[in-house]
DNA sequence: ATGGCTCACCCGGTGAGA
């Protein structure tokens, strides 16, 4: 079974691009983030012409997330984090897809720091953190899946020294998504290839994807019971060098169920 | 090199992304 996760960076302005990556990939599940689309103006129809059912959570202008299982409709679970009912902004839906509980995310950017926005992000992972352990003592199979706006190393960063102080960088972030791993998680491409440097964002400006400028912010958590049934990861990097592409680029996982 | 892109908002400049 495949799970990929992508930031489509605007649904609508790049549904080609998402169906043309959807057809030739195939993957069982997505997680979409960044949809940037109200919950009425997604395209269901399309998706569903293309052979996936979706469960998503919509928002005008920005955010958004949802969830694809290809010939089937997941089954929603959840919308919204627990601890952050009073959250007006989509970042996290969960379904139960392929058998797995799937938890899409799409975690606050938090610059500039210092300020509100950076301590909103914190806010946001310890929610996030103690949602999770609640899903591992379940007990079930479950992954935490999206973009999670953390370079958890050096190693995530072309240049780390530049990033030093951006909100995506910072020590206190590192240290949330340590803490989140640290309950129980697996980083699924981490526990394949730890020495490897692999990106899954490249920014806009200044060529950055032709310099292999990039950072990895797009993540796979696996709780323990799924862990040990995966059997390969992957960035789908050449879908970022398409024309009117998102800056993030699709990564996906294999997992023996 | 903190943005030189790119998006959605709804038609022009603003806020947000990372």
């Amino acid at each position: 079974m495949r799970i990929a996760t992508y930031n489509v960076n605007g649904i609508n302005g790049r549904l080609d691009i998402l169906l043309r990556w959807l057809k030739e990939s195939r993957p069982d599940i997505v997680c979409l983030q960044e949809l940037k689309a109200p919950q009425a103006r997604f395209p269901k129809q399309a998706l569903e012409k293309a052979g996936y059912g979706a469960v998503w959570h919509g928002q005008k202008a920005w955010n958004g997330v949802a969830i694809l299982e290809r010939d089937a409709v997941p089954i929603l679970t959840r919308r919204g984090l627990p601890d952050r009912t009073t959250d007006d902004e989509s970042r996290y839906i969960e379904a139960i897809a392929g058998g797995v509980i799937v938890g899409c995310l799409y975690a606050p950017n938090g610059n500039p720091y210092p300020g509100p926005k950076f301590t909103r992000k914190l806010d946001w992972f310890k929610s996030l953190t103690r949602y999770g352990e609640t899903l591992l003592e379940f007990g079930m199979p479950a992954a935490l899946i999206g973009d999670f706006n953390v370079m958890p190393t050096d190693l995530d960063v072309y240049n780390p020294a530049r990033w030093q102080d951006d909100a995506l960088f910072r020590p206190e972030v590192r240290k949330a998504y340590r803490d989140l791993v640290e309950t129980g998680w697996t980083d699924a491409v981490r526990a394949l290839h730890p020495d490897e440097q692999i990106f899954t964002f490249w920014k806009y400006l200044r060529n950055a994807f032709a310099r292999n400028a990039g950072l990895r912010i797009d993540h796979c958590l696996l709780s323990p019971d799924l862990a040990p049934h995966l059997t390969a990861c992957g960035v789908d990097r050449h879908v970022r060098g398409w024309d009117k592409t998102s800056d993030h680029a699709p990564v996906w996982i294999e997992l023996s169920l």
